[in-house]
DNA sequence: CGCTTTAAGGTCAACTAGACCATAACTATC
DNA sequence: GATAGTTATGGTCTAGTTGACCTTAAAGCG
C-alpha cells in the first residue's frame, strides 16, 4: 500500500484489521494468547493475533474468523467485545492501518496449535509481559495495557467474570478469577457473601467438589444476570 | 469505492470516516449536534458530523478537525473521548465504510454555524431523537444510543459532568448536568454531599451568583480529579 | 485421634445513600 | 414593610453495604 494507489483512485483509503487480545486463566495467573511473527514487519517478535478484515463480513465476525483461522478456538463460546480503534498513521510500517482491537474471554483453552497463519502460538503471562516493554510489535502492548484495564473494570460491574470458569465451578475458582485479574487476594468469606447475595450471578447445583485438601465445595454454574448492581469495587487496600 | 477498485489492488481496503456524537447541555436538556446531508445517500436526512480521516493523522486529530471543518467549534477545549467502531457492510450503501465514533462533550456552545461542509448544523434534544426512528442518516441512531449509555456510566465514576459547565459554575448547575443525562430528577441536598465530600471534584471560588428567584449560590471551579470514588451510581428509584 | 487445610457462615464497626426536615437568604407581591 | 415563594445549604435518621475478623464444618493425613 503506497501513496500511488491513493492517488490513483483519488481517495484516502486503510487497511483494517481486527486484532484479538484473547485472556483466560491459566494457573493462577491471568494469561494473553500471542503469536510469533512469521512475517516482516517485526518478523519473529511477538504479537497479538489478527488480520485483515473482509469486505462482506462484520468487525466482530472477522474478529471471530481470524480467532479460529490463527489459533484454532472456536469462537462461540467465548465472550467478545470491542476494545477500540488504534490508527495512529506510524502504527504500522508499510502505511496506514486501522486496526479494531477485540477483547475475548473464555474458561482454559486446548494448548493453542497454531492454526493455519501463525507459526507458533502460545499463553503469555500478562504479569510479565507488563515488565518487557518493545516485546510487542506494532502498538500492541498499548492494546494489551488497554485491554488490562477494560477487564479490570468490566468485573466491577458486570458477571463476565463466570466465562473465564468452565460450566460447573467452585465460588473458590471464581474468586480466582478476581484475584488474577485485579492481581490481589480478596477476603475468601467477603467474596462469598458479595456474589451469593447478587441476585442471578451463580445458581448452586447442589454437587459438591472433593478438594486435594480441605472441605469439599459446593458447585455452582452462571446465572442469568449480566449486570452487578451494586459494583463489586476493586478497593484501595 | 467499487469491487473493482479492491480486485485491481489486490487488498481489501476501506474507507475510514470518524463521526462525532456531540453532547452538550441547553435550557436544561441534553442535546446532540446534527447535520442535515447535502448529498446522497440520505440527502436532506439529519446525520452525525463526521467525515474521512487523512492518512497522515491519528483518529483523534480528524475527530477534531472534522469537528471544526463541520461546525466551526474549537474542540480544545472540549473533552473528546473514542467511542467505538463501526464497521457492519451494510451501513453505507456506497460500499464498505469503518467509522471510529467520538464522544465530544462540552458546555453550552455558540450556536453552530454551519461550516464549511454542511448546509445545517443544530442542535436536536437527544430525548425526543429516541422516539424518533428512522429520523438519522446510516447506523447513526445506534451510534447515539451506545453514546448516551457511555456518558450516562461515564458520569457515575469519573468527574467529566464538569465540562458541561461553563468555568465557574454553581452546584445547581453541575446537578442539572446529571439530570438532563440521567433523565431524572436528583435530591438537592444529598447530591452536595456527595460532590462536596469527594476529594478534588470541585473547588470553591468563594464567589457566589445571585439567582433570578431565592438564595444566591455559591460558584465552584472543576477540581483536579478525574475519578470518583466511590462512584455515584444512578439507583433504580 | 489430633493436625492441617479449605469451605462456609456469623459478628461488629465504619461508612454510605436515600428520605426527609429545618434554616438561610434572596425576590416578588400585597 | 410584612409575607409568601423559591432556591441554597445544612442536618438527622435509618437501612444497607463493606471490610476485618472470628467460629465452625468437613474433608485428608500422620
Amino acid at each position: 500500500m503506497d501513496d500511488r494507489l491513493e492517488r490513483s483512485v483519488g481517495v484516502e483509503l486503510s487497511l483494517v484489521t481486527v486484532d484479538l487480545v484473547i485472556f483466560t486463566i491459566r494457573e493462577d495467573a491471568l494469561v494473553v494468547l500471542l503469536v510469533e511473527r512469521g512475517a516482516e514487519p517485526y518478523m519473529g517478535r511477538s504479537a497479538l493475533p489478527g488480520g485483515r478484515v473482509r469486505t462482506n463480513e462484520t468487525l466482530a465476525e472477522g474478529a471471530r474468523r481470524e480467532l479460529w483461522e490463527e489459533t484454532a478456538i472456536d469462537g462461540t463460546r467465548l465472550h467478545l467485545e470491542q476494545l477500540g480503534a488504534y490508527g495512529d498513521p506510524g502504527r504500522d510500517p508499510r502505511g496506514r492501518v486501522v486496526t479494531i482491537a477485540y477483547l475475548a474471554l473464555g474458561p482454559d483453552l486446548p494448548a493453542p496449535v497454531g492454526g493455519t497463519d501463525a507459526a507458533h502460538a502460545y499463553w503469555a503471562p500478562v504479569a510479565a509481559l507488563l515488565g518487557e516493554p518493545g516485546k510487542l510489535a506494532f502498538d500492541h502492548a498499548r492494546i494489551l495495557e488497554d485491554a488490562l484495564e477494560r477487564i479490570r473494570g468490566t468485573l466491577e460491574d458486570t458477571t463476565v467474570a463466570t466465562v473465564f470458569c468452565p460450566d460447573v465451578f467452585t465460588l473458590s475458582d471464581l474468586r480466582g478469577v478476581y484475584e488474577a485479574v485485579w492481581g490481589r487476594a480478596l477476603d475468601p468469606s467477603n467474596f462469598r457473601r458479595k456474589i451469593t447475595k447478587a441476585e442471578g450471578f451463580v445458581e448452586p447445583t447442589g454437587e459438591q467438589r472433593p478438594q486435594a485438601t480441605g472441605r469439599p465445595a459446593a458447585l455452582y454454574r452462571k446465572g442469568s444476570a449480566k449486570r452487578l448492581s451494586p459494583p463489586f469495587l476493586r478497593s484501595a487496600s
